[in-house]
DNA sequence: TTTGGCACTCACCCTGTCCGAGTGCCAGCG
DNA sequence: CGCTGGCACTCGGACAGGGTGAGTGCCAAA
């Protein structure tokens, strides 16, 4: 049983904790929290607290720290979202407007949490599955080679080389291209593999046929290719600040941080909306057990295409990670939804 | 005055160093290597070094440790370029020849070094203005909004949004097209300026004039754009590996590897043919004044079109270093004149 | 149920000692 | 003249021991 009062010593616990990172006594708890009661009450709270598995002590006669299990709590009932201030607000209205092309929102949003949150910051871009296709272009390199250009509506561009088994003349090049684009622009890019599915045996040449079949193929292709997710990371100076015990810990965190599928599997893992809190052992990862992820997904409109968040040590202020976190994603919504 | 022997007892120390990480004492290194001559002559020599500023010792009672003067000296004349063994550039060969694109390409290449040679690898994107176009495409998204595509021989894509002052008709543009590209195809994109620069006059409608005009001033203006120096870095885990005396040591690094501009420049500082190494303080940059970084050209054809290259700590392995540099260099050179 | 008191534990710091690798110097030898 | 062996010296690093203090658990009293 969790008295109201024991649950204030868990968050005056993890509050102490995250701003000394050192483990916290009893005496000095009652010091810096008007809690009302003596260090001897603090002391028995604690060891229920302990007993429950919400703080543990690093050695005997050392104060308490937090488990993952007591982070947990405190993020799920303890902790609220802390909004940002107003100037970092502004901070992100300004150091966003300057975007000009996908690439750079996602640059300029990376580097923008990651400066926010102290912490390492992670950006997916936009999802091709989840857009919507503003245009499809076809370009002849040579007689038997076109090159495949897809344009997303939140502006990233995909391209694709294609060998066709036979060459291919302007005219049909030019009417694939009309016919491709009536069928699938501005659908979702999920929906383009049935919309496109009956269109070889519209054409009357055999080898057009061919043709047309290799493109189609390509271009299916590239929507299913996983890798094609890619993601942008920034901040991994922050690491640095992780704690003292450094090289053992950060070494398989830059590792993780380095394998994008593994990365990606993590946003992955995440809720599809509202924020998404993993701490320590929560997250699958071995090299990422020390660390927590709060991710969230964003969206030009009111669908997430793509996810974002940040990676940092357990002991991370998870009320103003948040908060960060939350305000970028939305603010870069709004980016991609005006551009 | 260096006499032949002292070089050898530089060259040992170096090469003990970076094997052990630690200082390297007159007796050791009488045992480690067949210098012929007792530990006390080596000492003579090694106050020579140090005198010469070769050398330097952490502390007295310590052995001795190359300085940035040492370890130039020891490139410039005492190492060679370590050739890659067989199964090395077997590797090298099975990995790259797997990429679909140019952003695979240098995905794999920036993995692969940082693999060879266990340190932080570092590669430019094929330079914009040194490469040749493949094509220019221009696209109709709305009446009066046009996307514009380069495609460069090295496979890049680049692409900008054009606002047009008025609504372009599609023959206007099908014109344009026709004359942009039979002027710029294969051609460098250092010259396309020249080659444009009359081409809105030879519109007769005033309207179309105005539109191509913004239309060129946007390609000119992606030339120009040195943002557009992209690059890709990986291995920092490997940073780990960098002493013992890490936090301090590693965090300027991180950092300055998160600034394109700085690794940009850093870069741009290498010469323009042959490999080239910048040993601790020699690098302008501060946080890198503990780190030697190895760069050279590499290009589709005779010509560099981008530089490669590792960041790692002064104590390295030159020699092997340069040689894995070297060789990857050369088969992306390859790969790119293939595709 | 809370509180003050008390004995106990242990990580950490500081100190002093010892050890050994490494040095510089010097006199002798080829 | 250059190389060598010998010797005294230096100093960082590892190890041991004592003191300190924050923190704990337990208990009896309010």
């Amino acid at each position: 049983m969790l008295s109201e009062r024991r649950l204030e010593v868990l968050r005056a616990i993890v509050q102490d904790y995250v701003g000394t990172e050192e483990p916290v006594g009893s005496k000095a708890l009652t010091e810096r929290h008007k809690l009302g009661v003596s260090p001897a009450t603090v002391r028995n709270d604690m060891a229920v607290l302990e007993e429950e598995g919400f703080i543990a002590q690093p050695h005997t006669s050392a104060g308490r720290i937090p488990t993952d299990k007591g982070y947990r709590l405190f993020v799920d009932r303890l902790a609220g979202v802390k909004p940002l201030s107003t100037p970092e607000r502004r901070a992100i209205h300004n150091f966003l407007d300057g975007a000009v092309d996908l690439d750079d929102v996602v640059g300029r949003t990376v580097r923008l949490l990651a400066q926010l949150t102290r912490q390492v910051a992670v950006v997916q871009y936009p999802s091709l599955t989840r857009s919507t296709v503003r245009h499809v272009e076809l370009l002849s390199l040579a007689p038997a080679r076109l090159m495949l250009v897809l344009i997303t509506d939140t502006g990233r561009v995909e391209q694709r080389l294609v060998d066709c088994p036979a060459p291919f003349g302007e005219t049909s090049l030019a009417d694939l291209r009309a016919r491709l684009n009536s069928r699938v622009v501005g659908r979702r890019f999920a929906d383009v593999p049935q919309l496109v599915q009956d269109l070889p045996e519209s054409f009357e040449e055999v080898e057009d046929r061919a043709t047309v079949s290799t493109v189609l193929a390509t271009l299916l292709e590239s929507l299913v290719e996983e890798h094609e997710e890619r993601l942008m990371i920034g901040g991994t100076a922050n690491l640095t600040r992780f704690g003292h015990d450094f090289p053992l810990m950060i070494r398989p965190v830059l590792e993780a941080l380095e394998e994008q599928v593994v990365l990606l599997k993590l946003l992955g893992e995440a809720k599809e909306s509202g924020m998404t809190v993993r701490i320590g052992h929560e997250n699958a990862h071995e090299g990422l057990s020390s660390t927590s992820v709060v991710s969230v997904g964003y969206g030009s409109g009111g669908e997430a295409v793509a996810k974002l968040g940040v990676v940092g040590p357990t002991r991370m202020d998870y009320p103003g990670t948040m908060g960060a976190v939350r305000a970028v994603a939305r603010y870069v919504g709004q980016i991609l939804a005006e551009s």
